[in-house]
DNA sequence: CATGAATGAGCTTTCATTCAT
DNA sequence: CATGAATGAAAGCTCATTCAT
């Protein structure tokens, strides 16, 4: 692949990753896309087959990066605490790398896609949430989490608070709700009403 | 209006509620809309001046159902615990009452709608915010939640833990979310964490 | 249906049949034949679900118009030669009723369609030729055809015959093929070459 | 030329006579023929100045073909009955010879051509007929063929039953059609109908 | 109140073809 | 000899919307 080649072909993907995030998957159209690479049509489908194709690609991406950052800050760490405060902080390093990116990564669970790349989303997540809930077990084994503690409700509320605020920045366009301040102070909420202090 | 005028036009109504959230707003089409009320297309226009007029009633009705079970259940209990459960149980009532448009009022935030029509939501959104913080002032008063407790963190947590289960349900279709064991569960689990006991 | 409906609506009907006569199927675009019908694409999609239909509505009426000309000119008289003297005849007759639909009702024969439609052409010819069949063992019960025969090689040249001076006529624009001189000849032909006389 | 190039050369030729065979002209675009030979774009149209070439080419070398089988089976031999058996089995010997071709062959006259070829090939055939019937009149001059017969349609009716039965295998995909066993049917059927047995 | 008929603008996708390398 | 990259033109089709009746 040469370096032009490959040059367009990622032009395209983060100006399709930015379009998709602003406007959703269905109302940005191929002519779009293209308009905003500066490329012509068939040449978007020399390099993606069709449109969903290309969104697949891009989710697929997605996946990639968000796993690699999950992997490194939330399981790699011994500490329950580590764990906690890399899944909080993993997501300011994925904005801070890839921050077009992110945006598409936080949007594309809300907007219309094709049904069956829907479908897949959906197991993935479940997969995920499979994934979080064994940080907690740990986290209990560690002394951090009490005993009899409601594990799903707590993962839930963890969870969808995060979700929450990266919302509020890309969908509100809040640019308050996504800061480390902020996010610290999730952290240490979560310290006081959820797990124990070991000493 | 006549009797058939106003029966047509609710028809048109829930039947774009249900459509709209089955598949979201602009994969909808008019023509799928009046093929399954069984008009045609200008007797559609006869009632609502186009799609979007048509969406922000929907929104519109969404919001005077919200509002007034939210006065009901969260405003006008005196104590503050029943109050909260209010707040969990007010879903339950918009849902049994108005079940096809509860789920377009859970979905509306979620796709893609015209930008003006967005902005409008935010606000709300954020409005709803705030009459909620006062709700936890009160709380404070009444002596539920610890004096120096971070209000905006909690009320974050709260919102968004049901927003998750509503989306877990009407999203991700899984019907074990919302059920009335599980927001008595999500109850409890609040309550042991975030609420003083006063006795 | 009103009159301008009707109108239109055949207006389309006549003009695509003409334009895939002299071009094939899927050489005529829709643009091509809205632009000779004077209307805008959407009118025709109005009228037809699709390209596909269009052309099966086609051929249908052509196979109405077939099947009703073979049944009173070939089927309905009772003695033999007049049978064949309607099969070569019957032609002409729908050739001065629809003639721009005759040349479509040749044609379609020949050029690339959907290969769903096509498999459906294949049976309705097949079904055809057995038809023919019988008319051939009334002409052997009739003392016209020798018994001992091949009917098959019989039929097949009859066939076969007929459809080379339409093909003549309409795919190579030889105006002296399909003359009714040129018929009445070929039907010497057969009286001389392959049927008794019976005095 | 190398042999290399040769090679690459007619596999692009054989291949797209396949296809044009199977889906027609039109229906099969460059693309598709290059991922069968396993070439990109350029390749082909190293070869070929462009589609229509590539067609005229094939269509050329049919002709040849064609040409040579008809001067030795059906022009070389003495004995007009021996001439009247060529040209039924020198269809065999094409089809043998270069199976993928006299598919396309076959096949060519039936599919949408730019009209430039077409008015070629009709022409082509025409000709074709010409000494067709030249065969006939030293069949007549033999003795074989009657006085007073009617030439013109005696060559049309052996013509078309021939091209029946090659469109019945190939386009009706019925292998029962043209079996030497077939073959030898028809030779029977025109001895017994049309020719006068010399002693 | 309701509809038949029509439309402009836009969609995704594919085509044959070319040019610099 | 062969290819990666690009393109103008056109394909079939759908959309929200309107207007005369």
């Amino acid at each position: 692949m040469s370096a032009q080649n490959e040059d367009t072909r990622s032009r395209i993907f983060l100006t399709a990753a930015e379009l998709f995030a602003d406007y959703g998957y269905d109302k940005v159209s191929i002519r779009q896309i293209c308009e905003a690479v500066g490329i012509r049509k068939p040449t978007l489908y020399y390099y993606f087959k069709d449109k969903e194709t290309l969104l697949l690609e891009m989710i697929n991406f997605s996946k990639k990066v968000g796993d690699q950052i999950y992997a490194e800050y939330v399981e790699a760490p011994h500490d329950f605490l580590q764990k906690i405060h890399g899944l909080i902080f993993g997501r300011q390093v994925f904005v801070r790398k890839y921050p077009q990116f992110f945006r598409f990564h936080a949007m594309i669970h809300l907007f219309a896609i094709p049904e069956s790349i829907k479908r897949e989303m959906v197991q993935y997540v479940m997969s995920l949430m499979q994934r979080f809930r064994k940080i907690l077990e740990i986290g209990q084994q560690q002394g951090y989490v009490a005993v009899g503690e409601d594990l799903d409700l707590l993962m839930m509320t963890m969870t969808s608070s995060l979700n929450h605020l990266t919302i509020r920045k890309f969908v509100f366009h809040d640019d308050s709700a996504l800061t480390d301040e902020n996010l610290e102070r999730l952290y240490r909420f979560w310290r006081k009403h959820f797990f124990l202090d070991k000493n």
